[in-house]
DNA sequence: ACGCTTTAGTTGTTCGGCTAAGTATCCGAC
DNA sequence: GTCGGATACTTAGCCGAACAACTAAAGCGT
């Protein structure tokens, strides 16, 4: 039978000031990697409230301010959601009145987004919340650990991308 | 201590031009994060559907699995979520046979929640799928390079913790 | 005893993430 | 042309995440 993995309990010293304990002991990468995606996201979401948006929607936002009208699955892949998702999510910034939907000339599928005067008046604000966040995210971290950081993730990124073929 | 290492380039008023204002670019470790966790998430998600839970319960299981029967309070602390997402979740589990509440004799306020028998048949499937993710997710990274991370992600762990208080 | 605060859980609501299923349209093969 | 597959989008349902508001019980000070 699977006999339960005692092995990894102690990976490595490396610089270990942050011992966390992990549930069966098993996958600590995995594990961490759940725990800094959920802080990050519930920080994103506070610094967001402040503009009326949730999680994900200012993303959706910052692609049409950015690159203009697109159709929703150029945002899906922006944004890296799935279809239904986007089109909830579209649905709710149009009834809040922050997007537009209007048909496509070129193909009667398609649907074009573009965002609202109106939503101008929120780019500031998501602008800034997201250079808090970010700030907050790499306050004492110096530019050297930062670009360590941001190396792992992309490595971690193109892996899991890899994995999920 | 207001260190801001990369100034985002304010957009101005170029509206519509396609200028290279990189979508969500504001943040390039934030977006990381992001991209990663969603990654991450979804890769959970499909390993764990062969279990029939979905993403977090494992969470609860393997608190229970380890630590035998304890309040909400305490699988709250474990999987590091809220006591209303706990309380749901929790709900659900019993509905499917997988875990047992019963009242603490101590304290009438609080609920015992205890991993059931039928429960146990799917421990081995999780710690499977757990470590099979783990593997996915650090395939092709040196021990060295896994040591990295995992005290990178902790670092992000602590300051975002911090930032969150 | 009496209140007040804290703690443990629950319920309601809104959101994103994901799957499954369905519709409408486009496009290429025949 | 027509057909079959691919594409764009929608809808419904389940789930976790987060917030607010509530009940109940425990702890504490007076």
């Amino acid at each position: 039978m699977r006999e339960q993995p005692t092995e990894p309990t102690e990976p490595t010293g490396s610089t270990g000031s942050t011992e966390q304990v992990t549930p069966t002991g098993a996958g600590p990468v995995s594990h961490a990697i759940f725990r800094v995606a959920r802080l990050h996201r519930a920080l994103a979401g506070r610094l967001l409230r402040e503009t009326g948006l949730h999680t994900g929607q200012e993303l959706i936002l910052m692609a049409l301010w950015d690159h203009g009208p697109q159709r929703q699955v150029d945002l899906v892949a922006a944004v890296e959601t799935d279809a239904p998702t986007m089109a909830r999510s579209i649905a709710r910034l149009e009834k809040s009145g922050l997007v537009r939907r209007s048909a496509s000339p070129d193909d009667r599928r398609a649907v074009i987004v573009e965002a609202t005067e109106a939503s101008l008046a929120l780019r500031a604000k998501v602008v800034d919340a997201w250079a808090e966040l970010e700030r907050l995210t790499t306050t004492g971290l110096d530019p050297a650990r930062q670009a360590e950081i941001l190396a792992n993730l992309g490595l971690l990124e193109s892996v899991l991308t890899e994995a999920g073929h």
